[in-house]
DNA sequence: AGGGTAACCCGGACGC
DNA sequence: TGCGTCCGGGTTACCC
């Protein structure tokens, strides 16, 4: 499941291997796949579009073409694959763009999550984005104002993506869980040194994440020894690798929520 | 206003 | 085998 290190180094390597190459052809084969424009539309407008630059926001891959903006959201299931344009469609490929120079971008989602927008104003879908936990204006003060001006769970705020853009469950509770600090503790009951810690950890495990993720992708989306780097999540029951204590798991927010009661303690 | 939860979209995994 | 339930990213609708 990508989130925002996975999504990272797919933008990174797409970039490397597609500015400059002009898109052909879209196929179209799941057209819910499409938020915007009607299918019609969007055929017409992104043939022959020159891709001028691949970057990410939150967790979008965001391709800047000649004159439109083109916005994928992988959710749970998506991933995008480059192919030979001879290479027969795959089993859940939602639109394949035919490219320049014998190449095809697939875009495969299994369960049919995955959103694709084709845009001149990309602020609509990003507008409302907070601001990118690896940039340099997410500080220590600034969570901390931002968590004081709110009155939430930290679990649920931080997976706001208004609130923060970017972080999604998994990374959310190994944060916490490096930061010490209990899921459900209100935003405005952490201290200074508390944000400062939330801060660090939080660019901490998305670093790792990143890191980890550059040198063997392939494996993210397959399950493969993922699971092995997880300090708390999908460990319930497990010891705490800090001080033995089982990981609990409870539901916030509707999201499974891993933390230790004796590192991540309420009181 | 600002907080919370439920439904929604999906198919795979898993339990009985 | 087969049916029901859970899971999850993020938005929207709705309630407190």
């Amino acid at each position: 499941m990508p989130e925002l290190p996975e999504v990272e180094t797919i933008a990174r390597r797409l970039e490397a291997e597609l500015v400059g190459k002009t898109i052909r052809e879209a196929d179209l084969r799941w057209s819910r796949t499409l938020a915007t424009p009607s299918p019609r539309k969007f055929k017409e407008q992104i043939r022959g579009q020159k891709i001028t630059n691949i970057s990410r926001r939150a967790k979008y891959i965001v391709f800047r073409l000649s004159s439109f903006h083109l916005l994928i959201h992988l959710r749970m299931s998506g991933d995008l694959l480059l192919r030979n344009s001879t290479t027969e469609p795959a089993p859940h490929d939602r639109l394949i763009l035919k490219l320049s120079g014998g190449k095809s971008l697939a875009f495969n989602d299994t369960r049919k999550f995955g959103r694709v927008w084709l845009t001149a104003q990309p602020e609509e879908v990003l507008g409302k984005l907070g601001p990118e936990p690896l940039d340099a204006g997410f500080t220590p003060e600034w969570l901390y104002h931002a968590l004081h001006a709110k009155r939430r769970q930290l679990k649920p705020l931080l997976l706001d993506q208004t609130f923060l853009a970017g972080l999604g469950n998994i990374y959310t509770d190994e944060a916490l869980h490096l930061a010490r600090l209990h899921p459900l503790k209100l935003s405005d009951s952490v201290s200074i040194q508390q944000a400062q810690a939330l801060h660090g950890a939080i660019q901490s495990v998305l670093r790792e994440g990143i890191r980890r993720n550059g040198a063997s992708i392939d494996w993210v989306y397959r399950g493969g020894e993922f699971q092995n780097y997880f300090r708390v999540y999908d460990r319930e029951g497990k010891p705490c690798k800090t001080c033995g204590t089982k990981i609990e798991r409870i539901t916030v927010g509707q999201r499974g929520t891993h933390f230790c009661p004796n590192c991540q303690a309420l009181k």
